[in-house]
DNA sequence: TTTGTTTATCGTATATCGTCGATAAACGAT
DNA sequence: ATCGTTTATCGACGATATACGATAAACAAA
């Protein structure tokens, strides 16, 4: 075995760090977040129709989006109704902010 | 053929965004960041030192936050130089609240 | 009941990521 | 000139991510 997975030895908050941008690192995982805010409203398969990708592949992105809490996902009759999390969004901002505070307060090195 | 890499059909501004998102997901790449700013002054291997990888696997990490954008490499003898490059953070946050305000604008909705 | 619609999941293929050891290049020191 | 140090890059390989089509499950409608 050559290559471990390691979430090891790094710090829990910025693994937690990490894994919010994970789930904001695909163009198509931030276009269905910013959809689900523009449209103030469960929306459901629409979304599928508004991005250049199968109806599976819209449906992992989703997947990755729920497990990561920052939507939720609710039946409908035959449709599904997702809606984003605030919360959790919010908590995802704060932690990001965290960070680019942490950057840019003191990194004021002229090489 | 089957999964193509397909960076296209996305809003530009998104993909950016995702771009900044990817670039942060991984706890080496945070806490490189982190170290820069706590450091406040370019380091060099000891970087190495505080994680738990390779030499090869940081050097690694390094090349996708200069690839990036966020940090800049100076060659000082034997040694390499790195330091945060401000701007760019402050671009990248930048972008990263833009979409923060976005989904938290106007997303209440109740399901 | 049968049919059509919608969506999640499965299976599979490919691309990219993450990791390491080994090596090369550049340099300081002897 | 030689040796040791430092770091970037290469090659290999397992693990993940991304993508699609096919299918199953759930339901509405006929």
């Amino acid at each position: 075995m050559v290559a471990k997975p390691r979430e090891t030895g790094f710090d829990s908050g910025v693994a937690q760090t990490a894994r919010w941008a994970k789930a904001l690192a695909h163009p198509a995982r931030v276009t269905i977040l910013t959809m689900l805010a523009k449209r103030q409203m469960c929306v459901c398969g629409e979304i599928v129709d508004d991005l250049p990708l199968a109806q599976s592949t819209v449906s992992q992105h989703l997947r990755v989006l729920r497990e990561e809490g920052l939507v939720r996902g609710e039946v409908d009759g035959t449709r599904s109704c997702y809606c984003i999390d605030t919360e959790r969004v919010r908590a995802m901002m704060e932690d990001l902010n965290r960070l680019g505070a942490t950057l840019e307060r003191e990194a004021a090195c002229g090489c």
